[in-house]
DNA sequence: AGGTATCCTGGGAACGTTCCCATAAGTCAA
DNA sequence: TTGACTTATGGGAACGTTCCCAGGATACCT
């Protein structure tokens, strides 16, 4: 029965520096990649580093150079968890900002906060266990974000920039983007469009007014009976529609403030007898649903990967010392059946 | 100008020591909850490090003491990673993971293995970054957790449980869960009822023997010509069962491997004017849909809070030093109105 | 040839904890 | 009173790196 305490004698740079004939700095070099150290002494100690398995412990790296190469992420699921959840968005942000942060060599560390799991939002970089946050939408951690920012802590947010605050934010451009959609319904000759979603979040109140910015430039007047709210998912979406083609208001196209409400109401039109995109053209955003959709949705993209790739791009100029700043991601209109491509 | 490669002088253990007019070892116990203290210099303590706004560096910690109360979570993409970045499964798991090692006082490194990021899936481990491994799914990389379990590395999957494996799995009880969804649905009637789904998974496949046991119970004869093959989303089922429905074949349930599916076949029947449950009662598998769907599905419920307690539990017995063991997590049936409850 | 720059290497301090050991003060029983 | 035991505290080594500094070779220039 062997001592399970130490299942190996824990390789240290001081043994791999002895089995290459070195001394334990020279090992360092080549672990680092300095450019101080002779190509045939390289050799030599990447040979026995690979030959005996050699990883080195971060801990003790990290602790005297006080870099981690680690990068906080954190979730707010504070408010309407079950949507954040349920909502693709996250999942797919979270594999891109891991994909970015692996191919910097960096380790991210997850903190989903619900109200039940609640931790500082700075916890890990306070335990200098991290470099860095990111915070993936403000949901109603504002205060926290902002608090943490005046203590000179490098974060960036996704999400919308609002005056005057005092950390950096990535976001796509919600204004110009929800104007090309509704742009996009105008010069199919629809002139009574739907708004569907909720338009009171930080997120989705520029695509209000990208949508009043297009109906503006056609000339047709915005008619505020053609608001409908909705929670952001599928289910509610296509309830509020179906409850509001009840009502008898006429419309012709649906601008869905995300693609799950649209296809939600891609439903309750079907289900309605209602043809899209003949009787009523519909536009989402986000593109997150698959394009193998039974009918492929219109839509405004968000480039997840690049809005990833910002994010920690802004961190590390933070980290690195420089001044915080805004970075707005433009969209493209995909144009799908939904709106008769 | 302040110097900003020290925003404050970041105070050590000993400089809360000096303050407290204590030494370093006592402020090390009381942060670590020693009994070895007394209460009342426990209090001055206390009181310091409140007042200094003092969080202990947990790197040099951790070096010394060799725990570093981290959990690397693994999140296999190499197959089908849309599919798993859509399916809301993977981010109900990971909050829940989170939450419970918060509650342990343990953070979360979150690894997102996607074919172009790929990474030792033990890096953390070696590197002494965590004390352990999770993963969600072994996809295909269960050579690769193999190979990681025999070098005694603490590491747990979710996922079907193989004979002989070297390694912990957490998974739902499959094989019941489904047998309790077609009995259901036999016990309502319903004699030709559909298998839609992939049933060459490691976890559908006790779903599959689940069926035909719930049928064997019942008297009644497997006809492979009810086995539907589908993607694991909504699209696509729903488009499997369209054209299912062309081929004539008469069907009173269908029994889909996932909730989404479920939905899909929803979606094709309301499509081809079928009512659901009248004409054909659907039944889902995970509960992950949210209830307050148009139609709510009825489904076997996996209950994920315990699955991430159960992940967790058996992870620590390994760091402890225990051997490892499997866990076969309990599935419900909840009715709702898509089997006419 | 001598000085100087360049390249490479090694030794030791430092990072901020935790753990082990020593010890002082107090308690209790013989 | 003394020894043994308990309780509370402090001092210093140790964890495994990286960084700084010193210094030995080698090459290049005058």
């Amino acid at each position: 029965m062997s001592d399970r305490s130490k299942p190996t004698p824990a390789l240290t740079i001081i043994e791999i520096a002895r089995l290459a004939g070195v001394s334990k700095s020279t090992v360092s070099r080549v672990m680092l990649g300095s450019p101080l150290v002779n190509a045939e002494t390289r050799r030599r100690v990447e040979e026995t580093v690979a030959k005996y398995d050699y990883t080195p412990n971060v801990n003790a790296g990290q602790m005297r150079s006080k870099r981690t190469n680690v990068v906080s992420v954190i979730v707010p699921l504070y408010h309407d968890a079950d949507q954040s959840i349920s909502d693709p968005f996250f999942m797919r942000m979270l594999t891109a900002l891991s994909e970015v942060l692996t191919a910097r060599n960096c380790d991210l560390l997850l903190s989903c906060m619900s109200e039940t799991a609640r931790r500082q939002i700075d916890h890990a970089v306070r335990a200098k266990r991290a470099d860095g946050i990111i915070v993936i939408g403000q949901s109603n951690i504002h205060e926290a974000i902002c608090a943490v920012a005046r203590r000179a802590v490098p974060i960036v947010a996704w999400g919308q920039a609002v005056p005057d605050q005092p950390y950096a934010t990535v976001s796509s451009d919600n204004r110009t983007g929800a104007r090309k959609a509704v742009s996009h319904l105008l010069g199919l000759g629809r002139r009574r469009i739907v708004v569907l979603g909720n338009i009171d979040l930080p997120e989705t109140r520029p695509r209000l007014l990208g949508y009043r910015d297009a109906l503006g430039e056609a000339g047709v007047a915005s008619d505020p009976a053609l608001f409908v709210p909705s929670s952001f998912n599928r289910s509610s979406a296509s309830a509020a529609v179906t409850a509001f083609l009840a009502g008898g208001t006429s419309f012709d196209g649906v601008f869905a403030l995300s693609d799950e409400m649209g296809r939600g109401a891609v439903d309750a039109l079907a289900r309605a007898g209602m043809a899209v995109p003949d009787d009523v053209a519909v536009v989402g955003f986000d593109d997150i649903a698959s394009s193998t959709a039974d009918l492929p949705l219109t839509t405004v993209r968000q480039d997840i990967p690049a809005a990833a790739a910002a994010l920690v791009e802004l961190l590390m100029e933070q980290i690195d010392g420089a001044p915080s700043r805004d970075v707005l991601l433009p969209t493209v209109l995909v144009r799908r059946q939904s709106t008769g491509f």
